[in-house]
Formats: C-alpha cells, structure tokens, sequence
DNA sequence: TTCTTTCTTTACCTGAAGGTACAAAATTTG
DNA sequence: CAAATTTTGTACCTTCAGGTAAAGAAAGAA
C-alpha cells in the first residue's frame, strides 16, 4: 500500500556505484547524488537513510556484480592459466576503459575509509579475502593439473596475486599506461 | 627583513604530511591542520596560500623522506636479496606501526586524487617510476651476482614487485594483518 | 469516498569548509 | 626613533554539505 515508489531502488543503487566509484565517498556531495541518480533529495534521505547508508548498498552492489564477477571467472572450467590471464586482462581493459580510470571501488575504499569506517572496512577486507580464497583455488587447480610448479605454497602465491592485482588497480589510477599494467599481468602469470 | 616566523615551516610541513597521511586530502579540515599543526589559521593561510599547496609541499616531503628511504635502502651494497627483505619488512612495520594503519600516502593519494588533480598525480606518478626503477636496479645486481635466476625480465619483475607493494599497503589499510603481509612478502621473495 | 500509508517536492536549517580582510605585533633598515 | 616589511590573531564572509520538516500526491483499505 502506499504510494508506489517512482523510480528503480537498485537501478539507483547501481548509478550511485558509479558516482562513489568515480569521485571517492567524501567527494560525493549529496547535490552531486542528486544530479546524477535522477531523483529528489526528499526521495533519497526517505528511501535510503543517509549518504552513508547509500554508500554501503553501493559497495554491497559493487562487491555482487564486479567482485563476483572476477571470482566467477576464476571459477570457470579448463585451464588455469588462461583463465588467470583473461581475469587480469578484464582488470586492465576495466581501469583503461571508457568509463575512465577510476581503478578498484574496493581499492578505494580501502585507502579512503580503511580503520576509520567500520562497515566499509569490513566489507572491503571480505572482498579481499573472497578475492584470495578463489586465487587460492585456481592455483591449486592449476597445480594438480600440472600448469604450474607443485612445490609452492598455494596461500601464499594467492596473496601475492591478490596484492599485484591491487596494486595494478592502484597503478592504474596514477596514470600508469597498458604497457606497464601488462607487464606487471605478465610477469605474475610467469611466476607461476 | 620584516617580522620573522614563529615556526619551522619544514616542521610544520611534517605534521602537516603526517594529517593527511592519516586522513586523506578531502577529510582533512583547515581546522584538524590549526589543530595539529599549532599555529594560528592566519600563519596557515599566509605562508602556504591554500590547503590543496599545503597538501604538495606535504606530497613532496612524503616523496622525500619515506618513498627516499626505500630507494636508499635498496642502493645499498652487499646481497640483495636480504636487502629487499629489509624493505618488506620495513613497509609492514610501518604500516602496521604505533602511526596506526594509514598506509602509504602516494598510493592514498592515487586512489584519492589519481587523475582528478594533475599536480598530486603527477608527483604519485614519478614516485612509483622512482621506486619501480630502484627495483629494477636491485634484480639486475642480483642476476648479475648470481643470487636470482637470470632468465626473468627485471622490468616484468620490478614492475610486479612494485604492484605487490603497493597492494600490500593497500590490503594493511584493509585490516591485513601481520601474516597476511608477510605471507605477500615471502611469496614475493620467493618467486625470484 | 474517506482514511491510511507511503512517496515526492519544496523549503528550510545548522554548522562548517575554505578562505579573506584588516589591524596589531615584531623585525630590519635609514 | 620612524619607516618599511613581514607575520600573526581575530573577525568575518560565502557557499555548500548533509539533512529535516511539512504539505501535497498517489496508491490501497474500509
């Protein structure tokens, strides 16, 4: 009953994702929510509490689509490594993209909120360790399949790949080119 | 001539590095640096013009003390490969220190202002070449003395060792703990 | 159709961000 | 000492962040 809200709560959801994604939370102005989600100010604080709140769906949006996403990929059939190299190539072509370097949500999120935002760093620090777990798997796959070398640890080459894969994001926003961005895909994937 | 300051601007630049290190540039008030800075808000603006040319000096002296001593280290003679533990280690002591989880102010300020502010990305920028280039160095003396495999590329290598870095500040500020870090670090080791 | 409930619009509010203006204070120079 | 120059403290200013309040609009319930 009631009346019937005008617009799409997760369509909303998602755009708000992109502004965070772009502008980072503090330079995220409540006008600059409004222009860009198509909605009145009254609608946004009634549907959605505050900007923090807003936020959190957002991240919690970003972590179903893009973070799921790496790790379905990950999860695929066949062989590793070139499942390995299309999950960093979709990063790459993600930070160069159209949409214009603005790297990692999580990533962000991390240096921006990290131990000063409860909720965020908590779930940023899921994300990351979902990140490493599906890492882990595929190198453990990869080993039993013979892909790669069987002597090393699989935890701990999870972590580094997880921590190249941050940092490539980070790169990536410091005007880091392709060139170096493959370099770095190349260099983890010989490791292996 | 005229009256003489009442401070040391290069120690005022420090604390003023070290507030925006904890809280970024956006969440850092003209109040928090009168605050921590200790002087009169007048001196702040006179001396320095506006908070976003206090925020490059801050950069700049961040560039040349911290992201300085980890090039140093690894000029450094004698074998690299203890030399490049030292520098791990000393990053995940630093971010996991008394100074509280912050991280690495370049890689804050790329995920914060990378491509949005050309002065502080530009700086971020040449940080990272600088560092990656310290890492180049330090592989080629370390195939060259025998201590690493002399096959692997040493810009592919320094290149990713510079990501896993940069990855690892990242994942500090996420609630990484200790072993996490080291687990990257050894991995990293590891893989040369 | 009136009542209730929920959404939307518009107006408004408080505090602070980021900075400017200006007079007073502390120096060096003549 | 007066003059010139630079620094400092205080007051002030404009804009906007982040949100609240109140009244009207659109639906179902009685």
């Amino acid at each position: 009953m009631g009346r019937p809200k005008q617009f799409d709560p997760d369509a909303v959801v998602d755009k708000a994702m992109d502004v965070f994604w772009r502008k980072g939370y503090a330079a995220t102005t409540p006008q600059d929510l409004v222009d860009e989600l198509g909605i009145g100010k009254g609608s946004l604080y009634h549907s959605f509490g505050s900007k923090h709140a807003l936020f959190e769906r957002a991240l919690e949006r970003y972590r179903d689509t893009q973070a799921a996403a790496l790790v379905g990929l990950l999860d695929q059939p066949g062989p590793v490594r070139p499942l390995l190299r299309s999950a960093l190539e979709l990063l790459i072509e993600t930070d160069l993209g159209e949409s214009g370097r603005r790297g990692c949500l999580a990533v962000n999120t991390a240096t921006e909120l990290g131990g000063r935002d409860d909720a965020s760093t908590e779930l940023v620090r899921r994300m990351f360790e979902r990140t490493e777990g599906a890492f882990k798997a595929a190198v453990e796959r990869g080993q039993r399949t013979g892909e790669f070398a069987p002597d090393r640890d699989p935890a701990a080459v999870a972590s580094l790949l997880l921590a190249a894969l941050v940092g490539m994001r980070v790169i990536a926003r410091a005007q880091g080119g392709r060139e170096r961005l493959c370099r770095v895909a190349d260099a983890a994937l010989a490791m292996l």
